[in-house]
DNA sequence: ACCCGCATGTAAGTCGTTACATGATTGG
DNA sequence: CCAATCATGTAACGACTTACATGCGGGT
């Protein structure tokens, strides 16, 4: 899927700059499932705006530098669905720490410690942050579709933090000092 | 992380050939945190043998093309176990499928049904790939760290395809015909 | 002072996938 | 007979990330 299509879906969800949108895949609600740079979203944004699928509107702030909000367009909308009714490519997902807990026993038992526990506590982070009043309350009332994504994460951070934390003893060695 | 450290980590698993190697990403154990294609393993594989991380032997096999099988050297375990100690970059997971699913109430109901439906029959195969006889029995013997690794994607995918089943009606309408 | 956040944009560089090139054998 | 599996290798192509270029304001 490209960044134009990326960009596109979140001007959906209203105006917004090429830098808010990065924000929505840093810290917000599409975080959990991609990843897009300013790099890749300002060309995008460039593309879309000259093929007429986005509006441009220059924004004057006072302390912070001017920004331009785009907007979609009907033209945008229609795009963004036929965008959407395509097949779409397979999940992919890639973890370094995975591959190195893998290969757990070829690290010193320190290091593995702290391999794990690190691993352990991002997505412990990363579970707080989707569990955050702030996330449900935008939630609230959202459309069934954000919310069942919203869950998915959950579900799947929840499941990885317990089994983690049950595995730790065995991984680890059983001594747990106070 | 790199295609060579990649191949290198299956190869202390034992002897291999470059496509032996692609199908531990594709279907083997490798296949749920990573994935590598034939078009950077052979390189990497050059590479690797050149810097004298790996050594070639030339295989003839009957009703078979030839093959070239790499087994890992000293200086490549220690290379390997250097590279594992290094820190590693964040997970990555890009679902194209979730994406579409964010934006559900755009898709008309066929076909929201279909994307959803698409989507859990591929995690429910995923699932029974892992909890397979011949994964399981592979694994009896295997280290903590490799059963761990298995153990994450079997929680993983069993909260997904559960979390998917419970949510499926509310997702694609309560009408269930027989 | 210095770094971070806000804000946009371009260019270079990395790296990986897809396609191409070749070729034998087996099963449908 | 055609497709798929086994098997290796190269080259083109595409896409994204990183770094560069610029600049103000606030916090440490």
């Amino acid at each position: 899927m490209d960044s134009k299509t990326l960009c596109l879906g979140v001007l959906t969800l209203g105006e917004a700059s090429g830098y808010e949108i990065r924000k929505q895949f840093e810290d917000g609600m599409f975080a959990y499932f991609h990843g897009v740079s300013l790099g890749s979203i300002y060309p995008a944004l460039a593309k879309l705006s000259a093929e007429g699928l986005v509006t441009v509107r220059g924004v004057q702030q006072d302390g912070k530098p001017d920004k331009k909000l785009y907007r979609i367009t009907e033209t945008g909308q229609t795009a963004f669905r036929a965008a959407l009714d395509k097949d779409s490519s397979p999940d992919q997902f890639r973890s370094e720490a995975l591959y190195r807990l893998f290969f757990a026993e070829l690290l010193t038992p320190e290091r593995r410690r702290q391999v794990y526990d690190a691993y352990l506590e991002f997505h412990r982070v990363q579970l707080a942050e989707m569990e955050s009043y702030r996330c449900a309350a935008e939630l609230a009332d959202a459309p069934p579709g954000q919310r069942f994504v919203h869950g998915a994460g959950l579900v799947s951070y929840r499941a990885f933090v317990e089994y983690m934390e049950s595995q730790r003893p065995r991984m680890l060695g059983e001594e747990e000092p106070s």
